[in-house]
DNA sequence: AACGATACGGAACAACGTTCCGTTTATCAA
DNA sequence: TTGATAAACGGAACGTTGTTCCGTATCGTT
């Protein structure tokens, strides 16, 4: 049922070339890198790029696939391990903002606007605001939060404060985040 | 002193246009908007451009200049007309960011990785983060902030913020830069 | 072995930033 | 007024990227 038509053996090893590949290279140069660097990597044409990925947004979420969906499962693992909903949800954010941080350019492509990131953008979205809606709705539960506070808005601003964080000493986004979730709090 | 060469009028007449010119376009467009546009709708050529603003940075400094100017100078005027430091600081932070949202791509192309705009970085931080400074300072003498705060990364914090506002209306910049800047506040 | 479907490679096109140089124009002195 | 000279101009041309397209090669099957 889900390989109604398997694919030829020789497509199925260039998808793995490529994912490795772009795996590198973006380690090397990051998400926007050239995709002529990415197809010589993995020593394909061009054209094979585009038929595997036919969005450089697609590319990147198969190579960071793993990553958000162990981000995704650890959502609700903290939330049954803290003591306070509040804690469960500042820790879920350093989870998402350590695995943002380590792969150079990523928060930057998340960008709505980026419409060659754009089924990135929906990736990440689609997967990770329902949970993070469910650290919020437990914090606002215990009164911990402010209750207009919005997954939605919360992942686009945690996003957002990781761009460029890891190429200037200067600027920790860690430690802007901390401050961000810290604001959420109810303050009386 | 200010003028030992004084320019041709052809010239002082085409760097009218051009800064005319690419105010209009990057209302439209936004501040990446292509060179050729800004220089066919200011009626010359594209070498023309870069002979008056070597970089896309210094036209867009040249563009905004009188508004970063009063952001800046309305820094002083806050801290002496507010009753504490901390709501004098929110209050300029406010007008930062009303400045960024409204100028389409603006944040995005303050990102220190971007080379072609490199001196407007440069600008804003060299006018704007002293401000700013001085705002914090007197808001640590009260002890109305977190004494490890600074400047700069105050003010990339709420640039990073402002990426993307004002084109989705469930992200409302304004809100966000409020928890960060409530998140400064000393809880002791 | 041969055939059809699948997939490939990389040339080709488009969009953009940037440079370069032959031409035009402004300025000023004669 | 005119001619010389420096200043400035225009836009063709080049380099870099993203993306498409199609003739060719390869795989799987009969």
């Amino acid at each position: 049922m889900t390989d109604l038509k398997p694919k030829r053996a020789d497509a199925r090893r260039n998808e793995k070339s490529l994912l490795e590949a772009a795996a590198a290279v973006f380690v090397e140069q990051g998400v926007q890198a050239p995709v002529r660097d990415i197809a010589a990597k993995a020593g394909v044409g061009t054209g094979t790029i585009y038929r595997h990925f036919p969005t450089r947004g697609d590319l990147v979420t198969a190579v960071y696939r793993h990553q958000v969906e162990a981000c995704a499962e650890a959502g609700p693992t903290l939330l049954a391990g803290s003591t306070d909903p509040h804690t469960a949800l500042a820790r879920w954010i350093d989870l998402f903002v350590d695995f943002l941080v380590t792969k150079h350019g990523l928060a930057a492509a998340l960008h709505p606007d980026n419409t060659e990131f754009d089924t990135l953008h929906t990736y990440f979205l689609d997967r990770l605001v329902p949970v993070c809606a469910d650290l919020i709705t437990a914090a606002k539960a215990t009164g911990d939060i402010h209750p207009d506070t919005t997954a939605y808005e919360l992942m686009r601003a945690v996003g957002n404060l990781c761009i460029g964080a890891g190429e200037d000493p200067r600027y920790d986004a860690r430690r802007v985040v901390g401050w961000l979730v810290g604001g959420l709090r109810m303050v009386e």
